[in-house]
RNA sequence: GGGCGAUUAGCGCAGCGGGAGCGCAUCUGCCUUACAAGCAGAGGGCCGCAGGUUCGAACCCUGCAUCGCCCACCA
């Protein structure tokens, strides 16, 4: 048999190791009972992974690698999302640094260089999902912006176009001057800034009760030159007699309206609020329900537009500057505040952005939300954790109308063409240049192009076929399971809903799975402006993907964000370290030695059934039984931070730390016994790596190369799983007392000896004493007959005796105690007794204190009447032992 | 303003109604031929604060504090 090397050398084998499945390209769909497609949340061409991606990547593959090996029809389909806005800005960015911009070259070469980019990325990205392992169908890729995904984009387009789902209209859209496009909410950034609050006097019509003037406050007095309205709030009693009375507009000279409007709060500033329809979105609702004009005052650069005079021509900031000047001049200045308030800017030129009436193309979500909810109401499509379920609902509630059209060039243009000679428009899925009514060549496409969440809004139904191959989606489609980040449950998770259940009338997927934000260690977001971010390259280099693969998981608990144990350089912003991540790749190195162990003892091996032959052998086959069984429920519920932890503590803590151990006796003898612990090690091992594969799929593949399974499986990655039903007729209770009670008595000698210091080489003489002289004594002290070699050669003993109950205690001993069991370990010569007599009292101390606790319980009626009569038993169990224990400990006290 | 989450050992986290745990770090002793990226052992906690429910609360309820996230708003 071949040997393992005596390191694991991460770096080289797990290179090979994928090298392997690309070259079995085993990551392709599976076929198998019960479907399990799962679409990856397509990743932003523009850039690098970070650690979200790294977590999400990991859970789906865990998953899709389990379900795979478990016999499902299994896909995980790959591809990437054109991210409109975000690559459009890198790409500007990047000309900018050439030294042109996108006007000089125009649209059809910008839109060469943002394919360029996405080619260069998208390759990147690829890259990365394989280095992680993930084995997801690298021969499929998507991307939102190939002909077949334009298509379907197109398609719902029009559908929904002619269904009038989409309209175009005016609206108050968060507005970029510099950029000169409307961004969509979740793409502007607020940002705290001190400003003022100017009170400004404008003069009534009419006094009212001898005013003659209101004072209104705003942070924006520049916006008064489109000032329509003066709104007050119902709920102020000292303001009704001005409502319905009117206001002379100071600079522009017009009259307008005071009305009452719910959306002021009489207790800010005057109570007074100037309202400007076009600048403002509340006050453009407002102006809606009051009927108000909209003047818009700004250009799309935000400069001052014509017919205001001396303002004509100025930006937002020269025109406040104006503005104040004039009111000050004209006694119309009352006062000014200091104000901290939050002010929009644009994520992508930071920019403040301007509130601004423009043409928009909206989708009207009334006729998508009902049937939305209701999925998700009825529990078609399920959150994890449920709590996100109340999330959605809400979102959902207030849902507006969806903003979609982007003044920008990178993504789908809108394909609405209109003919300017007789105003013909439509939405078409050719493109056309000659006018279907007058003939006239005078027809235009929509510059606009689409949010790219109105494309990925298709993602699990338009990578698959969708709409031209209706029948690969059969099977196929709703999807298992989406795994995806808290952040775009609104923006994507929803609309995938709404658009999956009016196209294809299914929901697109069963599961949503939520995983928690990863956050720096301090807390706060990582981010690369602030340099705590860490890269998930920089962490396979350093530790090897299946450390950080398994490090990641242990992370997926019902927590909703989750500090990333790493150390970053303040000055450098490298990564120093990650002790978590380290702490994995002991774990790593650990099944790797543990395998090599195994392996190194494989001489005269011949394959046979596992057999449980001694207690020790009874007990891992029966701890394996139900870690297969609590691992597949694990994955399944997607608990991936048990499923780790549990794959954890019974690998390094039951089967390296006692079972490999308790072999050794056997394993250095000839014989049967040496047979039967050879194929038990192999067994173990074997389904061991198979539980841990989805997990840590690098390291386990390559040890089992070397392990002598019968196997028709060219590799782990498509082996089969453990099946829990199998195994379970391996669950022997008593077994696993029995080995728990040898690990006890071990760690008991162990525990005396590192007490008094004494070398692990010196043998001990120990001899155990049975307190009772009942059934349960007999059956124990038969089984210590049994498993006395264990004992012997795990404690590192000269002999081991088992006395009478009434036999008289061996002189000059140390005392320990094991439930019902003493332990005396000689020590004649070995110790100092003062030392033993001040341990001793410890310990009595702890006893007595732990006793009192018992006793005030015990004492208590109520708990014995209404505790469940096993919490009762117990108690009077540990009761009765602890009593005997500080017996004990008193006569040893007093010899 | 609305919602959600967190607060447990120095650090990062599990546990979520009946004995306070894991990993790292710390201390002690070991190169016991799978593993020093290791082995054995040990120390370290008013389980944020205050009430309540319960025979019994880290766990359930209420309030408070601190930190964080999401949504809305900020004239």
């Amino acid at each position: 048999m071949p040997e393992m090397p005596k390191t694991y050398d991460v770096a080289s084998v797990e290179e090979r190791i994928l090298q392997k499945w690309l070259d079995g390209k085993y990551y392709a769909r599976s076929k198998g009972e019960g479907d399990r497609t799962v679409v990856i949340p397509p990743p932003n061409v523009t850039g690098m992974l970070h650690m979200g991606h790294a977590l999400d990547d990991t859970i789906q593959d865990t998953y899709i690698r389990y379900s795979r090996m478990n016999g499902y029809s299994t896909r995980w389909i790959l591809g990437t999302d054109h991210a409109g806005i975000a690559t459009q800005t890198k790409v500007d960015k990047k000309l900018k640094s050439e030294g042109v911009s996108r006007l000089e070259i125009g649209r059809e070469a910008f839109l060469e260089e943002c394919q360029k980019w996405r080619e260069e990325y998208g390759g990147i990205i690829v890259e990365q999902i394989k280095r992680m392992g993930c084995s997801i169908d690298f021969d499929d890729e998507k991307f939102t912006m190939s002909p077949e995904y334009a298509k379907a984009v197109r398609k719902v387009f029009c559908d929904w176009y002619h269904d009038d789902l989409i309209y175009r209209g005016k609206r108050i859209v968060n507005w970029c001057p510099s950029c000169t496009t409307a961004i969509s909410d979740d793409e502007a950034e607020y940002q705290d800034e001190k400003g003022h609050l100017w009170h400004l006097r404008y003069p009534l019509v009419e006094p009212v009760d001898g005013v003659e003037y209101i004072t209104v406050a705003t942070t924006r007095p520049e916006t008064m030159l489109g000032d329509t309205g003066i709104a007050v709030s119902p709920d102020d009693p000292d303001k009704q007699k001005f409502v319905g009375k009117m206001v002379r507009l100071p600079i522009v000279d017009r009259e307008i309206p005071i009305f009452s409007d719910w959306h002021v709060d009489a207790g800010f500033g005057t109570g007074f609020v100037k309202v400007t329809p076009a600048h403002d979105p509340n006050d453009y609702a407002m102006g809606q329900a009051h009927d108000l004009p909209q003047i818009n005052i700004f250009d799309e650069h935000a400069i001052v537009v014509d017919g205001y005079g001396e303002f004509t021509g100025m930006t937002r900031d020269q025109c406040r500057e104006a503005v104040v000047a004039w009111f000050e001049e004209h006694e119309l200045l009352d006062h000014v505040d200091e104000h901290e308030h939050s002010v929009m800017h644009c994520y992508r030129c930071d920019s403040t952005l301007e509130p601004w009436l423009s043409e928009q193309w909206f989708v009207a979500v009334d006729r998508l939300k009902g049937p939305a909810t209701d999925v998700v109401a009825d529990g078609q499509v399920t959150f994890h954790p449920s709590r996100w379920t109340q999330t959605y609902m809400t979102w959902m509630e207030n849902l507006k109308d969806w903003c979609i059209s982007r003044q920008l060039w990178w993504g789908h243009r809108i394909p609405v063409f209109h003919c300017t000679d007789c105003g013909w428009e439509d939405a078409l899925m050719e493109d056309t240049d000659v006018c279907p009514i007058c003939g006239s060549h005078a027809v235009h496409q929509e510059e606009d192009v689409l949010d790219t969440w109105f494309s990925s809004q298709l993602w699990t139904f338009a990578t698959q076929g969708w709409p031209d191959h209706p029948e690969e989606l059969v099977g196929h489609h709703p999807t298992k399971v989406l795994v995806t980040a808290r952040d775009i449950i609104a923006l994507w998770v929803a609309r995938m809903i709404m658009s999956s259940l009016y196209f294809i009338d299914q929901i697109p997927f069963e599961d949503v799975f939520i995983y928690a934000t990863i956050l720096a260690k301090d807390g706060s977001r990582m981010s690369k402006s602030k340099g705590n971010g860490v890269d998930p390259m920089d962490l396979i280099a350093m530790y090897g993907a299946d450390a950080m693969r398994f490090n990641l998981l242990t992370l997926v608990t019902n927590n909703q964000d989750v500090k990333f144990d790493a150390n970053i350089d303040k000055k450098t912003h490298e990564l120093i370290d990650s002790p978590r991540t380290e702490a994995a790749r002991s774990f790593v190195t650990k099944i790797w030695n543990a395998a090599r162990f195994v392996m190194l003892n494989m001489d005269g091996y011949e394959p046979g059934e596992p057999q449980a032959s001694t207690a020790a052998d009874a007990w891992i086959l029966s701890r394996l039984a139900k870690l297969t069984a609590s691992v597949t429920a694990g994955i399944e519920e997607y608990r991936f931070g048990d499923v780790a932890r549990e794959l954890y503590a019974f690998f390094w803590n039951e089967f390296c730390d006692w079972y490999i151990e308790l072999c050794k006796a056997r394993l250095a003898q000839d014989g049967e016994g040496r047979l039967i612990a050879q194929r038990n090690l192999v067994f173990v091992l074997d389904s061991a790596l198979r539980l841990l594969h989805p997990v840590m799929p690098f390291v386990t593949e390559a040890i089992w190369e070397y392990l002598p399974v019968e196997d028709d499986a060219p590799a782990l990655m498509v082996a089969a799983w453990p099946d829990a039903g199998e195994l379970s007729r391996w669950v022997d209770d008593e077994a696993e007392q029995a080995i728990q009670l040898v690990v006890q008595l071990v760690t008991s000698v162990r525990a005396t000896r590192a007490a008094y210091g004494i070398s692990p080489r010196q043998e001990l003489a120990v001899s155990l004493r049975f307190t009772a002289d009942d059934e349960d004594a007999r059956a124990k002290r038969a089984l210590i007959e049994r498993q006395k070699d264990l004992i012997i050669a795990l404690a590192k003993l000269s002999s081991l005796d088992i006395l009478d109950h009434d036999a008289p205690r061996p002189a000059e001993s140390g005392i320990d105690f094991v439930g019902d069991i003493e332990v005396f370990t000689a020590l004649s010569g070995l110790v100092d007794f003062a030392e033993e007599k001040k341990r001793l009292e410890t310990r009595r101390a702890k006893a007595t204190k732990e006793l009192e606790k018992l006793d005030k319980k015990l004492g208590n009626q109520n708990f014995l009447d209404k505790a469940a009569p096993e919490a009762v038993e117990k108690v009077k169990t540990e009761h009765a032992a602890l009593v005997q224990e500080l017996k004990l400990i008193d006569a040893q006290l007093a010899n």
